[in-house]
Order: structure tokens, then sequence, then C-alpha cells
DNA sequence: TCCCAGACAGACAGGTCTGTCTGCCCTTTG
DNA sequence: CAAAGGGCAGACAGACCTGTCTGTCTGGGA
């Protein structure tokens, strides 16, 4: 067995555990029971379970941020706008999963505080995806595209978080006020 | 020493220590330690930790969605569209001050997950939340007030969460977008 | 064949948590 | 005045947490 096979088989592990049920509901105990893995190689890779916190962030940006939302989003739409909106069907699909498990750097953010380390690493991830949007909204030409990603990702942010209360809609909902907010920051003639 | 006083003093303490800090993060010994209060005393009041926590919820629907929240907006503006808007005037406020603390019924409903009870009774005080939007929404004559309501709360907790993480401004970008939602409710003649 | 890095298993330390229980003191009431 | 009830202080049980450390086993290279 590879020495690296132990540590992405923790990570995975990690993923799993922590964007499910979040940070402290997940002892190290069941998580290195879960992946199989000694303690003392858990050790080995990771300095401390915030560290592996830390990685778990980063994969989570790989794997939701980018793979299952941007550029889910971007194959849907053919024009920046469309791909803007279609954020939100992106969102929709994910919130009817059956392990949908919300936006872990939120939970993680409120869960330890904006002060915390990890809770600071959720706020950094947050920027990112409002980057994304950022981007996009460059693409398409709108006005003030840094005003317009803190808009768009309050609705992001607010949907989500009514989807955790079980309104299944709330995509909808959030992509009709969005479309408000896109003709809002058409350039004016 | 009254019997009713240290029951207060209890409840009162809670309300500090879990709006600002949640709920995992303060333990009963601190929280007894912090209301100057035997454990037996505490146990003798409460059966366990949960049951104080839903007294805390429900004193935070009392101090500040009734008093700080929604009657405050409706004393800011003289007519339920003004008064609607007013929430984020309201909002706008409150991000600012330096024990602002976020909202403790999104805090604890991702904190605990939405099907332990504590996250259960959370998601039944944020649709009281949209009740008192609903109701001020019938009062402004618009259509559709449940729907309205749930759009609405979106940009409530969106807001939320964007100054947890910095953006003191959230309520004034959410309160352009529900000035669109409020056009986009008006009855078509 | 031998060696050793790294994996696994798990005991252990030191601290935390919730909740129970024993004392002691004060105040109120009969 | 005496009894009783409630408050305070804090020990304690049992479970859990993170992180350290001691062993044992296995597989690949010299």
């Amino acid at each position: 067995m590879s020495p690296a096979a132990a540590r992405q088989r923790i990570v995975d592990t990690a993923y799993q555990l922590f964007a499910r049920r979040g940070i402290r509901d997940v002892g190290v105990n069941e998580l290195i029971s879960s992946a199989g893995v000694a303690k003392a190689t858990f050790y080995r890779h990771f300095a401390s379970k915030d560290e592996l916190v830390l990685a778990f962030l980063e994969q989570r940006d790989r794997v939701w941020t980018v793979d299952l939302i941007v550029a889910d989003a971007r194959r849907r739409g053919s024009t920046p706008t469309e791909q803007l909106l279609a954020i939100f069907d992106a969102f929709g699909d994910w919130f009817r999963r059956d392990d949908f498990e919300a936006c872990s750097f939120i939970n993680i953010l409120l869960e330890m505080g904006a002060t915390h380390p990890l809770g600071r690493a959720s706020i950094d991830y947050l920027a990112k995806i409002r980057g994304h949007v950022k981007q996009l909204a460059e693409e398409a030409g709108l006005r003030d595209a840094e005003d317009f990603s803190r808009s768009w990702h309050i609705l992001m942010k607010g949907s989500i978080i009514s989807a955790t209360e079980g309104d299944l809609d709330a995509s909808k909902r959030a992509q009709r006020m969005a479309r408000m907010l896109i003709e809002d920051f058409r350039p004016q003639p």
C-alpha cells in the first residue's frame, strides 16, 4: 500500500464526514476508523485535526465549487448571462440530491466563528466563489462586477439556507431575483 | 433570592453566550459559573442543556425577531411597503453593532442539523419570521404573500451571512434587490 | 536473506463534556 | 423557634475528545 494512498483515503473520508456533519461532530477516532487508518498514520500526515480540515476545505473548493457548480453552470449556458443564471439551475439539482449537505464554507464559518483560523479560511473560499461570479459578470459586460458579485452571492447563500430549511424551490426564487439583478446591472446607454 | 430569579439569570446568561458562540462551544460548567448558579440549581430548572437551548430560542424570538427587527421596522416606516424595506435599515444598524452575532436560528440549524430537535425548532422560528414578512406583504397589498415572503427571506438570510463574512453593506445590497422584488409582486392591473 | 520504512492496532494521558449527588447555608413560613 | 425548601459549592461518574506512544506486521530494495 503506497504512502500516498493512506493520505488520500483520510482526505476522502474527511470529505464525506465533514461535509455532512460539520467539524466538531466528527472525532479523530471515528474518522480513522472509517478510513481504515491507524492513528499514528493520521498524525504522520497531518499535524492536527485542524490541518485536515484545511485540506478538506481545499478539496471542497475543487470538487464542489469548481466542478459541481461553476464548471457545470458554464456547460449549461451558451452565453455568460445564461451561464450566470444556470448557477441556480445547478443549485436546483443540488438541492434535490439526497446527500445535500449545504455549503461547507458557510457551515464552518458559522460553526467556528469568523475569527477562528478555519472560519477565516472559509471566508477566503467564499471570496473565491465570488471571484468566479465576478469573472462571469465581466464576460457578460455588466457594470460594477464586484458589487454585482456581492449581491449575487447574497442570493446564492440565502437560497442555500432556505434549501436547508426544506424549501426545494429556493433556487427558482433566487433565480427570479437574479434575473432582475442582471437587468439592474446592465450598462446604461 | 427568589426562586424565579435564578432561572431568569440562567436564561439571560445563556442568551449572551449562546447567541455569540453557539451551543456546543458553551459548556454547562461555564454557563453556571457565569450565571453564578449551582449546578443542582440549573438542573432543578432545566431537565437538560437542550431544554435550556429551547428556552433560549424562545427568548431570542421575543428579544431579537420581534423587538429588535420587526417592531423596529414598523416604527421606522409609515406604510407597509416602507416598513418592509425598513427591515434592511434595521439590519444595517444591527450589522454594525460590535456585538453582532448573526442569526441564532440559522447558526443552530447548521450547527445541529435539520433533523435534530433543536434544528427543527430553529426551522420553526425561521418560519415565524417569514410569517411577520407575510403579514406585512398582505398589508402592502402584494400578491402571493407566501411566495413573496420566501423570496424576501432569502435576501434576509443571505445578507446576514455576508455580514458575518464582513460585508457591512450587505443590507444595502439586499435592500436594493428587495425593492425590485416588491415591484415584481405588485398586483397587476 | 536481511533490513527498515511505513502501515495497523490500540493503550494511555490529560482534558473536556453532561448530568447526579452530597453537603452546607440562608430565608421564609407555620 | 423550628422545619423545610431552595440556593450555592463542588466532588464524582462515565463518556468523549485530541494527541502521544508502544508495539506488531508487511513489502520492497540492497
